[in-house]
DNA sequence: TGAGTTATAGTCGTTATGACCCTAACAAGT
DNA sequence: ACTTGTTAGGGTCATAACGACTATAACTCA
């Protein structure tokens, strides 16, 4: 492993490595009602790809573990702290950038609406519908398209949907995430119905006031608040070793 | 992302980038005639861990892809081609190794049986049944254990169990291969029932002679037979791009 | 010839799923 | 005050999938 190249060959042969982060959060489309998948890019301010928008990134600090550097990606440029965040996949072919060989880490986040709404735009941060997101610098359509293939996966049988949400939460705001993520409608009944068997949430005394129809119940969600789901087996956190 | 570190600079801070291949071929006890699930570990030659059993493994080559490392560790390690290969996670802890920050990039990979046979152990490689792999150098222990969790959750609806066996086999070997990953025993007849109508196997019209009792029907597997499961959708190989 | 073992087909009760219907509870308009 | 529209939330029914189980077929070995 400590080959005895130089420092000169090190230089030029080692691949650069870098953590992205692909953060997702809700929006409710204020004419249709229905809620919508958004993410955030920056603007390139530097060649290659320079103008264009891409995921948020940089390189590994040399006293951060991959996570913690994929939560500075997302406080730097949302300013938000995520409610879901894991490792998406290691992207490292030989073309991703011009410049130079560069791997990349990127992980997926999802932050809740109340603090997605915080997150303001700026001259270099701006929020994209997750399916107008093309045209991105490097292979980022590619990361973004599959992020969004795995958070289809992930919905179907994990706890991931709570995270999108806040503590609260009336079981049409929880049938919207579904709908938005899989992209299809879901019957209520029904919906209810596995819900309530299945996963771990908890019916709260309270309803839901203010709205124009009968009021809603509020729910809770009770399981694991951590960053992967326990269905899918991430191993704790960061591991040691090589 | 450049930034204007100089080159002392990052040498120190840049982590080293390496790749590991967890690779499981199935192997049947003479005695009580079950599959079991082994894999090859090779022994430590330096510093640190040295003389520990550690995953295959090594530096990426400044030319090839990530799945392209992980190919050469398994050629380089047993000698065969694997009939899959997909990446496992990125591991990445501050703490993995004493000497160098070290981010390592781990793929695993499935061998037939009639390949793995093939393989012998030499002084530095060794083949181990995975329940008895442990005590390895670094946190590849973890890794091991993430990787056979990871082979549970990818058998039970995936098309990753054929790639343990040739191209014909009849249905208790394939069944074989479900129980000794699931660590389970599984009905005959319900097996038989589900993989028929579900996933892509055909019938030969060939059955096996030879063994004591009414000769099993082969089957053979017709579905695609490369690196990713099409259930788990990873991005096709490589993709460009940071 | 019979005993033992595995292959393979079928049965039956339970459970999950999708499509559909009905009533409750609210706001807004008449 | 009453009607209407809309959503919440409870239920039914047929179908499909699944686990446990039984039965028969086909082979080897003693």
């Amino acid at each position: 492993m400590h080959s005895s190249a130089n420092v000169s060959e090190r230089q030029s042969q080692a691949p650069s490595l870098a953590i992205s982060t692909v953060i997702f959060a809700l929006r409710t489309d204020p004419s249709t009602g229905r809620s919508e998948i958004w993410l955030p890019l920056v603007r390139r301010i530097r060649q290659p790809h320079l103008g264009k928008w891409a995921l948020p990134g940089g390189p590994l600090g040399a006293r951060e573990s991959l996570q913690d550097a994929a939560s500075r990606n997302l406080r730097d440029t949302t300013a938000l702290d995520p409610t879901y965040l894991e490792q998406l996949y290691a992207f490292g072919g030989l073309d991703r950038s011009a410049t130079q060989r560069l791997v990349s880490i990127v992980y997926w986040a999802l932050v809740r609406p109340d603090q997605a709404d915080l997150a303001r735009d700026s001259e270099n941060v701006r929020w994209f519908r997750a399916a107008e997101a093309v045209g991105l610098a490097f292979d980022h359509d590619e990361i973004v398209a599959y992020a969004l293939e795995r958070l289809r996966g992930k919905i179907a049988y994990g706890s991931v949907a709570f995270h999108f949400l806040g503590e609260r939460f009336t079981l049409a705001q929880l049938r919207g995430v579904y709908e938005a993520v899989l992209g299809k409608h879901l019957d209520p009944a029904n919906f209810r119905r596995q819900l309530r068997s299945a996963t771990d949430i908890a019916a709260t005394d309270e309803v839901l006031q203010g709205g124009r129809n009968r009021p809603p119940r509020l729910y809770r969600y009770t399981g694991p608040h951590s960053g992967a789901s326990p269905t899918d087996a991430v191993p704790a956190a960061q591991a040691p070793g090589p």
